[in-house]
DNA sequence: TCTTATATTGTAATTGTTACAACTTGGAGC
DNA sequence: GCTCCAAGTTGTAACAATTACAATATAAGA
């Protein structure tokens, strides 16, 4: 059962499994479309009718917090996204339609912050502009 | 006298040089702190002590529109931060001290991008971490 | 099954931002 | 300089995202 994979992720955590935490990731794992919290409670609210927003702040808090999902902020918005994609961390913003695209490539760190003295723990790449789709309207 | 530089930028834009507008223009060129709205608010204030929150808006917002000022985002925080230094893409967070480093470095969109077909116009890269002087600490 | 640490819930408060309508001002043209 | 209008400023109110907190419920180990 493919639930497994999300019990696992939990478990190797020390994360209680329980049904909210287990369909959030789901929920994230097949739909890669870096919503906001807002767009997550909206379809978790659709399973379960009676969950409150402070369990989803708290559920993506505590994936967060444990690495097992990604969070990013956009400069038109205020809101946190997040995305199950631990290590996608270029995201192309298009102004028309809002869509987020992943894109694939990674920073050199090391080589960035060379003799900076800085320790690095994560980074986000967030690109604006046009996309292709939209560019073609 | 200094303020030309900043009733020049205005001009070249189209810009009624505002009394507001040149000192936030000023105090962003001298204090390349990448400040969120607020505490640009509680500087001009000093100086203007009847200026309102939403003329600090209203200048922030013309001045990022009209690519005078950087603008950028952070995962730990829901604000709005700007920059005076139009160039600089990427930053550093530190997560004990909050400092945010200028990093001097640039991506290369078309290799990044490559093929994909996207029209960039802009970039932010936010790496977090903890800087030199917390590690040493 | 009992126990307890951890999750969930709801409410209220706080913070960042936007909407809007009234008023004021910069600066172009006389 | 004076007049005029578009652009800038103001204040208030509304809205949206997030946090604080205390009460209740539940997962999972003993």
């Amino acid at each position: 059962m493919e639930l497994n994979i999300y019990i696992e992720l939990l478990k190797n955590k020390n994360l209680k499994v329980t049904q909210h935490r287990l369909e959030i990731l789901r929920f994230l794992d097949k739909n890669r479309t870096h919503p906001s919290l807002e767009q997550v409670y909206s379809y978790i609210k659709e399973k379960f009718p009676s969950i409150s927003k402070m369990t989803v702040y708290n559920v993506i808090d505590s994936l967060i917090e444990n690495k097992i999902i990604n969070s990013m902020r956009f400069v038109n918005s205020t809101e946190l996204h997040v995305d199950f994609e631990i290590d996608t961390h270029f995201h192309f913003v298009c102004s028309k339609c809002g869509h987020i695209y992943d894109i694939d490539s990674e920073l050199d760190l090391e080589k960035i912050l060379k003799n900076g003295g800085h320790k690095a723990d994560d980074y986000n790449v967030n690109i604006y502009g046009v996309c292709k789709k939209c560019l073609k309207k």
